[in-house]
DNA sequence: TATGAATGAGACTTCATTCAT
DNA sequence: CATGAATGAAGTCTCATTCAT
């Protein structure tokens, strides 16, 4: 390349007129639709901005590249999702903060599916993976917080099973996403049956409750 | 033009001669390892050609584009991986057949985590799956077979089910190969605890051999 | 930036064909033409690929970038220079020697001024320079062979002095083709003044040499 | 529009505010910075303003145009310059004139060798050269003067001389400002050699100055 | 059939300049 | 007057694909 610095891809500037901090938004907004549309291939900056009303110059203002755009992009999806999930350290068992957790990710999914899958597989792409790592490791320590609890068996590798419970629950949801689902009861079941299963939480009778012993 | 014609992606022409078969053959295998390596950013039709040994015009000879080559080398590795799941019909009991359909996933996942990694994702791109759904639909048959035997608890929708099962295999097998893991036995001992739980197969004693009862 | 792998500035590839050897000229001179015309400001790849008469993705496929371009150019132009000025070693003394080399120097820069004198700009640069050191280097041995010559005053730096050397050469030559100037000789003589001047070297009856008073 | 009409490079007006006048020395002085650490190809006018400390709106207050900008930049380092250099003319022989405006050049440029070598640079491009013709015209006839006095063999064709006399001047200390140098003796000593020699002023004794003859 | 030179649409990005606040 | 957000023309470069040899 003849002038390929590396930038970094965090914003470029932060906005300092409120007109600015509405620009960002549309920006943002046109990508997310153009992503849910057309895909990562059909997306490109020019059509953005176009579709967000602005110059493509306007783009650049505050986005450094392409990629900078994503990474905002999925950190505005994550800022709404981390929230809610923070949520589940306050239930009092593992099992039912796992619950929340799985419950929070389906409705996260659910909203907008096409983009949730889009970014899901774009965060995988290492230059950007890379700058979404502070994010992830916080969403993967409230999973880590859980999975300590009592009643969660313990776990050899806890890095393995933490990734491998985010990959997991991804898969479903994204397949339910591609597949247009949206009763969110039953993806939650299946999640759960899966997560539950791979933890080793047997639970021997679980659907019917029994009745009192003698 | 970039994207122009909308084509058939089928191989152009079945090769009977042997050197074309060699061709492709060679081909193929570049193309593999330009993805193994370079990732799917890094791979293009001129580069692929060149490291096959063969001018771009050769490549076209036989895939009329790119997709289709991607689909062709998707089917090259699936075609193994097909015949040996197929084995998985042969076990006696559903439970058996799903650890031998997990056992060959892993091997076939592990054998070239990368690669495997980077089509799994192409195959879900729209114009590549559509022409991957035979062989996608032959290997939800045998999942399907599994399902109905006796062991297995039955399911409510063998579609979303087979789904599903399919992306959590791929989903933790694929998180293993990104990490480098390479030991099978732990491997497969998490997925199958993650499907059998998401089939509602609990197993309450699994881990620990039984002393005789008195 | 996102993809800038810093790329040499070496010929892309070395033409196979005679038909793209006879394209790599074109674009040369194209590119000639148009710095002659418009200067670095108004040259750009997209105008030499027209005006070669090929599609810019033809000049990508020979120079890897913009500045690739330049460095061929330079080198096309050196090369012819370069072989002439070695000739300047076959003189008896030094300062015959230094006399061939302006000789050549002035017949260079003055069979395409504008060019000549773009290079000279852009060789500066040093993104540029950097590529053309070898070339600079061996043209600088060959003043180093000149000023070590008995005749030749000795000089305490000898890099410094090349330098110079060099640069006042370029100097005048090129505020001579800025002005369009055309006399070959009336040229020589003032450079070799300057150079002779700063070598110390003294002519006190240069021109006529002056017979013996009575 | 990048380039479009063509306007007046000069200053939009003349700052009759103190407030005004020290807006425009900072922008300027922050251009020079700018042009010193990133040359003519990292130089734009919203950086200067930035690093100026002001909107780039201010700077096109001030400035109606990038090469306005570089013009009046030019025209501040010429004025002390200019200054200096007139009083070449107080000099009692044309020979001791040239030498102070050789001490005076060198002395210009080696206290911002970085930016003086930008300038030159910029001062030839056509735009730029045609709004300095008026203060080159002022300092080449103070050339003129000196050339014309007793002491200085006459020259056929004063334009030329000039041009090539600054041209000299210029080549030699970019080349030193180039390497760094700063031992202005030398340099000064160094370029009076070429100029006096491109004059014709031969200096036959120059260094120990002979007792007369018998 | 094989080759690889040629193509050009289109993606990304920059930066001089304008203008509403 | 100052500001800085917005603009978009223009330039660089890539790569899937074609086609003459």
């Amino acid at each position: 390349m003849t002038k390929t610095k590396r930038q970094s891809l965090k914003p470029r500037k932060i906005p300092q007129q409120s007109r600015a901090e509405q620009t960002v938004a549309t920006i943002l907004e046109a990508a997310a639709r153009v992503l849910e549309t057309k895909g990562m291939e059909g997306m490109n900056t020019n059509l953005v901005a176009q579709r967000a009303g602005v110059g493509v110059g306007s783009l650049y203002q505050y986005f450094p590249n392409k990629d900078a755009l994503i990474v905002a992009l999925s950190m505005r999806e994550g800022a709404v999702f981390f929230t809610e999930a923070e949520g589940a350290l306050n239930e009092p068992t593992g099992q039912k903060a796992l619950k929340h957790l799985i419950a929070v990710s389906v409705h996260q999914q659910l909203r907008r599916p096409a983009l949730a899958r889009a970014l899901d597989f774009e965060e995988n792409r290492p230059a950007i993976a890379n700058e979404l790592a502070a994010s992830k490791a916080a969403f993967r320590e409230v999973i880590r917080q859980i999975l300590v609890r009592k009643d969660i068996p313990p776990q050899l590798n806890m890095e393995t099973t933490t990734d491998d419970l985010v990959a997991v629950l991804r898969a479903i949801v994204d397949a339910a996403g591609e597949r247009g689902e949206s009763d969110r009861g039953d993806l939650e079941s299946r999640v759960s049956r899966a997560l539950f299963g791979y933890l080793g939480i047997v639970d021997c009778q679980p659907e019917k409750p029994q009745r009192a012993r003698k």
